[in-house]
DNA sequence: TTGTTTTATTTGGCCGTACCATTAAGGCGA
DNA sequence: TCGCCTTAATGGTACGGCCAAATAAAACAA
């Protein structure tokens, strides 16, 4: 008994309840988490599949696209092209979160206090776990950072790049994907902003050498000292904000008071999370 | 010269560079978070879009549906139905990246190791900065957790429930919404295994003492102490987690050897992570 | 006046056909 | 053999139509 590759007729039901689109890409996306259907694997086309589904292409078209806009298909024009199985990608699992964050409009010392106290769990699980290669290898990147910023007109996109790949070796040296996963996510999906840090050549000098004696002090396996550097970073760039907002209120006039620099920490906006707010009655 | 409330023909060109749904969609996100749609405000019905896109029904259905899948707007059927701007809810920002973790097939280890490492930075920011009525209001909600948790038959969804509301208040008091939001996450994300804590009589009783230990901790500011509670709750898990494997083997027959109780701690599997794997070269 | 039922209309959901643009594969000629 | 051309497959778009649901307005009853 022959079967095409994927022998979708068996594998899918005609149905349609409820909302006939909704259906179709749940039964697929069912398929393609359920292991039926492999990454890489080729859908039918629209086409074939009315038949399958016994509905419109119409039908089909919406639930293709559903999928796609969840990044579990990719969708190819032309002869042989098609709907295929994609690995999901981080930066697209990612980026409906990022959009989260984005209209709840939460304020940047919020996303600064979480990399920070991310940034120092990673370091400390890096400094005990990671390998000598791998912290002798971060201690060269680090030099080699410093080496580009002290040129005169580094290269920017460079430098953005390699600070990236710095944070993202680190959280792989915690043998823990998840940290790599956070990492990337706060490195694509909330703005981080220590792209200021490298702007502004008060502060890029103190930045890079920072990286390098971080990198140094994970590499002698001092995780107190290196968690002091990881503040250290985060130190500079609530100066660096800082500064940056007082020469932005000094330019547009003196309307504001002098509690511009305001302090990072958290200061409660309105913030419509969903959720039950703390009550404040006591118990027994 | 009178407006309708969103004066969409202002807002939308008529373009359809590249795919035309997708640019429409484009354009209808961009006005969502760009403001000029705000909450709740409905978009015209899906024949009078096609006027203004210059484009087709289907068009317009096909970026609807991609919308919606964001989570961005939702639609009612009928009269003055349609599709209106949603606010976007943490469940639907962060489903995608509940099925990244879920196809790559992170071990729960990695997920328990993540989760212990927040629990401790979110103890820490909730001892130092809840508010003394929040403590008392945590301290008497576990009071009644090892309450319900000494009947005979105790409702076990009541109790899951109680579980997530005592963890959600704890990031709450951190005052910092990032981490609520990481809990939430957690909490119907990545499955967090704390149900097996509680179905297990052994350890249930442990767990909720544990609970009440950790927020008395909490309300006398005893950080130090605090943690260790908290850490204890991920020894529990472990050693209930151990219990289960070893029982299930010993049911199955003895195939496996004694390292069933496996390290809880990280064993690289293959992890088909989307990155540069850590390079071994060393520097200068 | 108030509450209930009926009617009308709007609107998404679905279907079917047709046509175009793109793409890959196979054939054809130099 | 190599390169061009034809051809077929396939997604992208358009238009038109019908149905079911849901609401608002109108009609009606109390």
């Amino acid at each position: 008994m022959k079967m095409h590759p994927p022998d979708l007729a068996n594998i899918f039901r005609p149905a349609q309840v409820g909302r006939a689109s909704e259906d179709v890409a749940l039964q697929i996306e069912a398929a393609i988490l359920g292991g039926q259907l492999k990454r890489g694997e080729r859908l039918p086309s629209e086409r074939s599949l009315q038949g399958v589904f016994k509905s419109s292409r119409g039908v089909i078209r919406e639930a293709l696209r559903a999928l796609k806009q969840k990044g579990l298909i990719e969708i190819k024009k032309g002869a042989h092209g098609g709907a295929s199985v994609k690995d999901l990608e981080l930066i697209n699992a990612s980026e409906p979160l990022a959009l989260f964050l984005k209209q709840q409009q939460v304020p940047s010392p919020y996303l600064i206090e979480f990399r920070e106290s991310i940034d120092r769990t990673i370091t400390q699980l890096a400094t005990s776990r990671g390998s000598r290669s791998d912290k002798q290898a971060l201690v060269a990147k680090t030099g080699a950072f410093e080496e580009l910023l002290r040129q005169p007109n580094p290269d920017m996109k460079k430098v953005a790049e390699i600070d990236r790949e710095m944070n993202i070796a680190l959280a792989q040296m915690t043998g823990n994907p998840i940290f790599e996963m956070i990492m990337r996510m706060t490195q694509f999906g909330f703005s981080s902003q220590d792209q200021l840090l490298y702007d502004d050549p008060d502060f890029r000098f103190k930045t890079a050498a920072n990286w390098g004696e971080t990198a140094r002090r994970i590499a002698s396996g001092d995780i107190l000292r290196a968690l002091s550097s990881i503040s250290y970073h985060y130190v500079l760039l609530e100066r660096c904000l800082a500064k940056r907002e007082k020469e932005k209120t000094a330019a547009a006039g003196f309307q504001m008071r002098d509690a511009t620099t305001a302090a990072p920490g958290p200061t409660g906006p309105d913030w419509p999370f969903p959720s039950t707010p703390p009550s404040t009655d006591s118990g027994p």
